[in-house]
DNA sequence: AAACAGTGTTCAGTATACTAAACACACAAA
DNA sequence: TTTGTGTGTTTAGTATACTGAACACTGTTT
């Protein structure tokens, strides 16, 4: 971050999205609404402490408030021949899957970037014998859930399964999570 | 994160590592010294102007000061059979290399996670026609250099190459880069 | 129209973040 | 010992973050 973060205008924009009144924000906060309002128009300087009180009121990450808002993601390739590199995007039940991996990987190897709104669970029934999934998180937490084992994940963790048991992933927290999916269908049997 | 911020904690620590003293940062962040004691014996609650200062001056991203510091990352299976999974890590040149496929996958698909310390590079001759390397930069920024080609990639970015050129992956900044790689070794000629 | 209930903004007072300077403690050099 | 140079801490004063209450500006209801 080579700027100054816009603290204001990300607390602005939260808590219209979340459509909340200053009085509302205040009381989940516990900030009072004049210091609210100060905060938003940029009068003055906050301390670290309240604005994560803010945060805690909006259930974002403090660093949501903090960081610009660069999140839409670029996805290309620096190989022209494989520029058909699908930008595609699927949105549904608060998932949106961003396809990574070229079309012509299709049925071999498939990279997706999950995004998971807040409570977001993307439940999968067993299929494919043989297929395995390979999942990091890039941001977030999400609750991994396969057979009768679960594991709560966070930035960095790594996990791998077989897809022939059930398996959802779930991300309980109240903030966004963005995991790397990759999928292998069983190049042996089959 | 459910808790305050210990602000104070991750100054202190960071600046030890650093070996600066409380004058030298003071310069550099244009933080007065006497505020930075108190803020790292936790007797004030600092304004996020004067931590952004702070982050400045240690060439860190502002998170990493309000964050806990949970780097270290888990990585396993759900799957018992594939628990083989290698745990290991290599590291060198200021690059942490963490294998995350399985050891059954080699020399048909590989997964790391790349951690690269500020200013690591790391470049490679061209090699292996056919294979395919795609990158998800998993947390600050790196800059990729295939053939004459060059991009600058951001948390959440994808990347997709061949091989065949040389190519290289550098961290430019001063904070510590994270990405995601699949290696793909072509299945089809060879 | 008046009275109301909701919004966000501005005001006056207080708590405190922040600074410059003085301070205390270490270790080294004379 | 004294004198110095470095460390981090504490002090006193000023700037300002923060609060509760009053305010202004909607749109609705009677």
């Amino acid at each position: 971050m080579q700027t100054p973060p816009m603290i204001g205008k990300n607390i602005q924009r939260i808590r219209s999205a979340r459509k909340l009144t200053l009085n509302v924000l205040s009381e989940r906060s516990g900030v009072s609404k004049a210091m609210l309002s100060q905060i938003e128009s940029d009068k003055v300087n906050p301390t670290v402490a309240t604005v994560w009180k803010i945060a805690r009121g909006l259930n974002v990450e403090l660093n949501d408030l903090l960081e610009a808002d660069d999140e839409p993601k670029r996805v290309f390739s620096l190989n022209p021949a494989a520029e058909e590199s699908s930008k595609m995007e699927k949105k549904q039940n608060g998932i949106t899957i961003r396809i990574l991996s070229p079309l012509s990987m299709v049925e071999e190897l498939e990279m997706y970037l999950l995004t998971f709104e807040p409570h977001a669970s993307l439940e999968s029934e067993p299929h494919y014998s043989g297929t395995q999934e390979y999942l990091t998180v890039v941001k977030g937490t999400v609750k991994v859930t396969v057979g009768d084992n679960t594991a709560e994940l966070k930035r960095g963790d790594f996990l791998m399964y077989h897809c022939d048991t059930e398996h959802a992933i779930r991300n309980e927290s109240a903030q966004v999570a963005i995991v790397h999916m990759v999928v292998r269908f069983s190049p042996d049997r089959r």
